[in-house]
DNA sequence: AAAATTAACTTGCGTTTTACAAGCTACACT
DNA sequence: AGTGTAGCTTGTAAAACGCAAGTTAATTTT
């Protein structure tokens, strides 16, 4: 009863934008579809291994929302008798321009010293194909 | 030396999806940018009063971190005196693909009883006049 | 000119969420 | 049987949030 909050809070205001933030408007996940859709990530422990570091608990909480969601799927790994892989519905799929235009978005206003651009020259390079490559499962 | 904490925290990996998220990437404030680009308000009061309810201090918060980012710019008000206008920058302006993304996102997984379509209409029948409508400062 | 009103916040405080560390459990390999 | 790995769960202190009330400055009303 102390948990599952996100799902009851469903603000159902009708709007569009606030029911896409009720889904993914939360810095965490939308870096959990990244890994899963730029980096091609599948596990638990993948997922705790990005850069920015998530905590272990708030990780579990959010995987769990995506599946509530269905945004992700949970699987036993098939190649891994001890791992799960979790990947991205077509609901998920279907981020994929919003995620691209985060990077474009950035690309035009990070002026940091360290931004990276490899997205983003993939994106400028041929769009639709890149989001092809990523429906596919395979981004690199 | 309480507040201000966003700021600091940008975690600078030079990820462009972290940079976004780190700038816009919180509920109230992509509500706020809502508010702004597609229903053209203005004021705190404005945003005050809108359908989801943001508490006073939150908003005052978000305000203050849309304006250090260069999103938003604050104004006196030249029709009311004792009022401040907020109002979109380019940087702000541009976040508009971002948001008819996920406007279209909800339009194709939203199955509740009252979504409503009338922004997702008007992307689906010219979005390009739309968003240059948007960029006026005229949403409507 | 004083009093009331409005707009934009700020402050205090109890509740919720987060971050960090540690522990637990199921499975697998040896 | 023992050790290691993957995926969590639990505990707890710190941070963020939500709500109500208070503050300040610019009108408007009396």
């Amino acid at each position: 009863m102390s948990k599952m909050k996100k799902l009851e809070n469903k603000r159902q205001t009708g709007c569009p934008v606030t029911f896409g933030l009720d889904t993914f408007g939360d810095k965490w996940t939308l870096l959990i579809i990244r890994e899963m859709m730029l980096k091609g990530m599948k596990t638990y422990s993948d997922f705790l291994a990005a850069d920015e570091g998530i905590s272990t608990n708030i990780l579990a909480d959010r995987l769990k929302h995506l599946e509530n969601e269905g945004v992700i799927e949970k699987a036993r790994d098939p190649e891994n008798g001890r791992s799960f892989t979790y990947s991205l519905t077509e609901k998920g799929y279907d981020l994929a321009p919003i995620l691209l235009e985060i990077v474009t978005w950035s690309g035009k206003h990070d002026h940091g010293p360290n931004a990276r651009t490899s997205v983003l020259k993939k994106i400028q390079n041929d769009r639709e194909g890149y989001e092809e490559k990523l429906r596919s499962g395979k981004p690199d």
